[in-house]
DNA sequence: TTGTACGCGTTATCAG
DNA sequence: CTGATAACGCGTACAA
């Protein structure tokens, strides 16, 4: 392993020179530049990065926070961050907050001592104080933010339409002739949650001489909130179409509809959101929204590189989720 | 924000006395420490880690090494590891190979450009090459290999015993009555594979007075594979216990013996591998075999840690495997 | 206990 | 097109 002193050294040429050839000036000649590389071969030269961030300002690391990359959806997302921009010579650093407001003001703080040339994140949910993204700001290092975007006026952003999703999930349900909805809602405190319901809302509201519906809103205890469910089901046979605004919600709801003999999706039909790798592994499979996780990583990816090479002004843009009819929605 | 410079003409002070401060040194009165720290909160200092990571050689940063994020084996093992290296004021980088050895090759190239502290990392299926590691065990960069180790000489692992998990489920199933056993295999030419086969006919051979067994290896392609596994169920009407490689074929075969109306857990047991969150999910819910996986990440950078500090022998860990009893392989 | 001065490996500026 | 040299921000002998 060697530096470019060592292939100045070898090449006769300056260190000037040998960097010119790695940052691919166009001043320097055609044979110099071939020596240069062919002493670089030899040498396994390999650049340090620590060095030539220091000097340029330029660490050409991404930062990236979610709040758990043990969750397909945050994964997926990743993937497609990562494929953009390691074309582009990028490396990626990630932090996990865990959903923790504390996390994720250390994790951005590292991302500033590391001198970060960009950060994409997704807000925990717990978050509730900007400051330290507006730190960020400051600092004029270009942000994207995913999926949940702080509240916060001027931010690039890469978000699903999540009303859009919930509308047609709905609509799907109503066309397959259920009557009377019920829709699970997610913590209301959650902005994507909240729109969901309000997708929910619309779609009957459009429906509304034809269905009637109602709407649960979830705890965070698992056992007392099926125990909930099994409840309301009893209390309300007529229920014949089930909109969870989650797939892993979505598993539950059949298992349970399963143990309460209410056949999927004969007498009810169910719908998730979020298109999770194990709708297509349960009996029936469950149908879904289909978020394009990657392809929101690799837009948001794209739009931070845009931003990092030249200021932009703030863009917004919104993916369009699709239905994926699986068995649980059939019409028989 | 600020460095040491600023906080050095506001306090009075050196800027070698400031560094000090920063690095714990003893060397420095408790009132100038106290003096320096004021300051330092007040201009809002944040350590420029490129500098000093040129400066000591040290980044602070160790990179992580695995063939995908998207995979609640590895995002686990990535919690673990966060969880123990964030405590120590280090960062990881993640890099994915998607099981191509390419891939690998170059994220270990772009982990010695920025000069990271140590790797933890999980060799891809693809590869069979050790050129690159070889690199950096010569560039004096400690390693830490866990689940899938090279076959190379004095290096640090962690691994599961998963010949001991193979021979936990196959007990299982044969203390619970089954008399025909099935094993379904994955791709032998990854050695935890193997290994799991070797545990599964070591455990038949431990009882083979009692039980007839068989085993089958599967290729890629999934929907071929279910076609071949119906039918050798129904040339083979006996079996009566399954040990799958993995959880996902678990459940795959699930839904196949549902299909078939091979009642499981009454006409048939089943174990899968790994307790994934999914075989909780589903009806009946899984047994299968726990590997730890945060703490396999845990232990791994626990491990390198150690090594970073102080060179050490080479440590080979072994995790055991633990038997999780679910509704899948219950006797009625 | 504190300060001075040099160097880490690279890039940028200027002069040639 | 090429070379000499300063500078990036910090750590650390060495001197005081």
């Amino acid at each position: 392993m060697a530096g470019i002193k060592e292939i100045a050294k070898m090449t006769g040429v300056s260190l000037a020179t040998v960097s010119r050839v790695f940052n691919d000036s166009p001043l320097v000649s055609p044979k110099t530049r071939e020596k240069v590389l062919k002493a670089a071969k030899e040498l396994d030269y390999r650049p340090n990065m620590m060095a030539a961030a220091l000097r340029s300002g330029k660490s050409r690391i991404i930062g990236v926070i979610v709040p758990e990359v043990n969750n397909s959806f945050f994964s997926d997302i990743i993937n497609g961050i990562e494929r953009v921009v390691s074309e582009s010579g990028f490396n990626i650093i990630i932090s996990q907050t865990h959903e923790l407001q504390e996390k994720e003001n250390s994790a951005l703080d590292s991302f500033m001592k590391l001198n970060v040339d960009g950060v994409l994140m997704s807000i925990s949910k717990e978050t509730t104080d900007y400051g330290h993204i507006q730190k960020l700001i400051d600092a004029k290092i270009p942000i994207v933010f995913f999926d949940r975007p702080p509240s916060l006026e001027a931010i690039n952003t890469v978000v699903l339409d999540n009303y859009l999703g919930a509308h047609i999930a709905t609509e799907h349900l109503i066309n397959n002739n259920c009557k009377t909805l019920l829709h699970i809602a997610g913590n209301s405190d959650v902005g994507i949650f909240n729109e969901r319901k309000r997708g929910f809302l619309a779609a009957i509201q459009k429906h509304e001489t034809e269905v009637s519906y109602q709407i649960t809103e979830l705890k965070s205890d698992a056992t007392q909130d099926l125990k909930h469910l099994e409840n309301l089901f009893k209390e309300h046979p007529k229920i014949d179409g089930i909109f969870a605004f989650g797939d892993e919600m979505a598993i539950h709801v059949l298992n349970l509809l399963t143990t309460l003999q209410l056949e999927v999706p004969k007498k009810m039909k169910l719908i998730g959101f979020g298109n999770a790798h194990f709708s297509t592994l349960t009996q029936p499979t469950i149908s879904s929204i289909d978020q394009e996780n990657a392809h929101m990583g690799e837009l948001s990816a794209t739009l931070l590189l845009q931003n990092m090479n030249k200021k932009q002004r703030p863009t917004t843009k919104i993916l369009s989720p699709k239905l994926v009819e699986r068995e649980s929605s059939k019409i028989d």
